[in-house]
DNA sequence: GTCTATAAATAGATAGAC
DNA sequence: GTCTATCTATTTATAGAC
């Protein structure tokens, strides 16, 4: 049970952002996030000027985690656009594998309007939907995307990847009560399925719907590996 | 401001659905609650066992009324369930509509596990699921849909409207701060956009996106229903 | 850096007057 | 039905010992 040094402040952040995932920003006090760290509350005022900055540290945390990871992703030149936008819904479920706690985080400050959110935040936020424009736009210029309203875009292939994950919990009570179909829907079934939605919809060509009877494309970006 | 009796009881939920979708459970005291609706808090106790119920009960409205709007049109005979799908989406964003509180407080309810919610509640909710689910039975007993999986479909049709809607405000602050597109995107293009891409990847043959000889029907809010 | 103790404000909920 | 006043628990945050 030795800490080392600096680890407080991680195990702070790791308890905050369950307590925060959990119950929200007025649900989560400061003294359930201290006895989930197993420290005293005080430690956390010794760490963090407050709770909103505490919390706000750990969605900026995030954001700037996908930003970084989609611009490299966006800047990619050996990559083709369509591959982008899968590696771009990888990037999405990557941060909810890796940190859990975001996508019902998100999801609650979208809900209050980010009132929370500081300019800082939000610009960090608006990048990644920058980056998806900027691929969307890339591949408008190449030919090989149909142009597509970004706005749209990003609610139809990001938000249900939040939802979708931010969900399990409720998924699974609904399976219990036999509800749902007892066979679980595991997130990687569900990114490869919005990936095949997104292809389709971008697709440039007035390209059928159903890859079925479809012609094998020469060579264009077969882009199926995972980040 | 003369009050006609039986207006108290619904003062108060409309007040405190304003507040729930505002600041959650936790973050909605009944004193702003009261405050809103123009009334003691010592009112709120007069007409409702307690807080929690009272959430509860905006909630199941709102689940009731969906699942009941979807369920006629599930069982609807006459239409085809292509328009069944586009009808079904239209349920769902007319909700939103009607109630705007109910997507935010639907985000913040799947974020923390829909804890809060009864038995009653979950069957409320998951019947809408099970009406999309027999729309897609349907349409591919017919043979106009491929087979689709009902719990992937649901989170890439559903999710989107209750997010765009939900995230309202923070687009528009996005907007003001000139990081989204100037264009306001209006929650009837991105319903008409979530229609064109359900019939693209429900599609059965590959048959052409475009919806081409739908037959035309009034769509018609239900009658009776919420303000 | 970490703790105990406590201040100060606010929460949900109730009693009782009218 | 509606109000005022209040009880009790819990909240964020801080002071100060070690």
């Amino acid at each position: 049970m030795k800490r080392t040094p600096g680890d407080t402040r991680t195990a702070i952040i790791a308890a905050a952002a369950a307590e925060f995932a959990a119950h929200g920003f007025d649900g989560a006090s400061v003294d359930a996030i201290a006895a989930r760290a197993r420290f005293n509350k005080a430690m956390i005022y010794y760490h963090f000027e407050n709770k909103q900055r505490l919390y706000v540290e750990i969605l900026r945390d995030g954001f700037r985690t996908v930003g970084a990871h989609t611009a490299a992703i966006a800047d990619d030149a050996d990559l083709p656009p369509a591959a982008k936008i899968d590696r771009f819904i990888d990037a999405l479920d990557d941060m909810a594998a890796s940190r859990p706690y975001m996508p019902p985080m998100m999801m609650r400050e979208m809900a209050e309007g980010a009132v929370r959110l500081d300019a800082d935040s939000l610009r960090l936020l608006s990048r990644i939907f920058e980056n998806l424009r900027r691929i969307l736009e890339e591949g408008s210029r190449l030919g090989v995307f149909r142009p597509a309203d970004p706005v749209l875009t990003y609610f139809t292939l990001v938000t249900p990847v939040i939802f979708f994950r931010a969900s399990t919990p409720v998924r699974e009570a609904l399976a219990r009560q036999h509800v749902l179909p007892a066979a679980q829907v595991d997130a990687t079934r569900f990114v490869t399925h919005l990936k095949s939605i997104a292809r389709t919809v971008l697709a440039a060509s007035p390209s059928p719907a159903a890859p079925a009877k479809q012609k094998k494309r020469t060579r264009q970006s077969r882009p199926g590996e995972h980040a």
